[in-house]
DNA sequence: GATACGTGGAT
DNA sequence: TATCCAAGTAT
């Protein structure tokens, strides 16, 4: 690796820093340094788009406007400020974070990375983020613009998919860091990346660094950066069950670890939980044994039928769930005492933390009422 | 060091 | 529709 001279890493640092001074957005979480914004701004930007997040951001900070506040929330008010944001554990974390800072640290936040690191929640990136916006440490914030801008400035080949990568960038980007504002070049580096060095698209030849840009120099800035590809989903097939009864629907909160731990959902069942071979039986044999198995694990009794024939596609990170729809109307309240669950009408349904999936069932469920 | 973990936008 | 990408972390 080659790296530049002082004089070449002063006039970068110069370029970039003019250049955020007149252009960086103007983001919710860049009126201050407080590191409790810094923070809650950071876990929600993970893997996340800023237009996504600025609503999340703003109502997170009306209901919980400080660490003391998060660190004491309920859990169900917690997940409900995060419902619909994923990645879930996130904002748990962020409340073990918060409740660590109270306890081990007296409230008062570690200025350091290292020390940053220790939080839940928080890791190589994150802490370099909140050590250098917050606290004006000298740190890198390696994030996937970062892996991307400097991959095009220095025409890097390792493979940013594989994590020993990280170590390579982190060095580079020590060395040509503005250790007067350490904060403002990150954040500079982030908005190249999703501006003028976007991963699609690019407009290199506009960008404020662009003769630094050896890659977009040599005409291969889509080389970079070298990344492996991630398996596709797996199709995944459940049917969801729709029970009505006079006092509302059936929901259940999910186990407290896996997909959308703790989030609410009416009744999913797994095909492959039904059957080992759930290909080879037809649909009303699988409804059947749908209605056995609620019953075995809830004691709750149910003669579901088909109310669509398309089912429901929701894709996450690894896995597509294709939900086939069923309906059943109770005459009562069935006994929930061995079941983790409760019924709800639906003027109540923002009681529970819902994930995007859920609001995709119910959509469909209503679209096909009307027909 | 792979893999699990959500969602929305762009093409 | 399929695919990739977006301010990653925990295990």
């Amino acid at each position: 690796m080659q790296y530049w001279s002082q004089t070449k890493i002063n006039a970068f640092q110069k370029t970039l820093l003019t250049w955020y001074d007149q252009e960086k957005r103007d983001l919710p979480w860049r009126h201050d340094h407080d590191p409790y914004h810094i923070w809650v701004s950071e876990i929600m930007l993970q893997q996340t788009q800023v237009q996504t997040v600025i609503p999340y951001y703003q109502r997170f900070m009306a209901v919980f406007p400080t660490v003391a506040a998060l660190a004491a929330a309920p859990e169900a008010e917690l997940l409900k400020a995060w419902a619909g944001l994923g990645y879930y554990s996130r904002v748990r974390n962020m409340q073990k974070a918060a409740q660590q800072l109270i306890e081990d640290y007296q409230g008062i936040w570690p200025q350091t990375a290292n020390e940053l690191q220790k939080l839940a929640g928080i890791g190589p990136y994150t802490a370099g983020a909140i050590a250098s916006i917050a606290f004006g440490q000298p740190e890198p914030a390696v994030d996937g613009n970062a892996f991307r801008v400097f991959a095009r400035l220095f025409e890097i080949d390792a493979d940013i998919a594989k994590p020993q990568t990280r170590q390579i960038f982190y060095d580079l980007i020590k060395e040509v860091i503005s250790v007067e504002r350490p904060g403002d070049f990150n954040q500079a580096i982030m908005d190249l990346g999703s501006s003028y060095m976007t991963a699609k698209n690019p407009d290199s030849a506009h960008s404020p660094v662009r003769e630094f840009d050896q890659a977009y120099l040599d005409g291969r800035e889509l080389d970079y950066p070298v990344k492996t590809k991630k398996p596709r989903p797996l199709p995944v097939d459940y049917f969801a069950l729709l029970v009505k009864t006079p006092k509302g629907y059936l929901f259940e909160q999910r186990p407290n670890r896996g997909m959308l731990a703790e989030l609410w959902t009416v009744p999913l069942i797994k095909w492959d939980e039904l059957t080992a071979e759930p290909e080879t039986k037809l649909l009303p044999e699988l409804v059947a044994l749908t209605a056995q198995q609620f019953a075995a694990n809830t004691g709750i009794q149910l003669t579901p039928a088909l109310i669509g024939g398309k089912p429901v596609s929701h894709t996450f990170t690894h896995q597509k769930w294709q939900i086939t729809l069923l309906y059943v109307e109770l005459a009562q309240v069935p006994d929930l005492s061995y079941f983790p669950g409760r019924v709800v009408m639906p003027a109540d349904f923002a009681e529970l933390a819902l994930p995007k999936v859920q609001l995709k069932i119910w959509q469909r469920y209503q679209q096909l009422r009307q027909q």
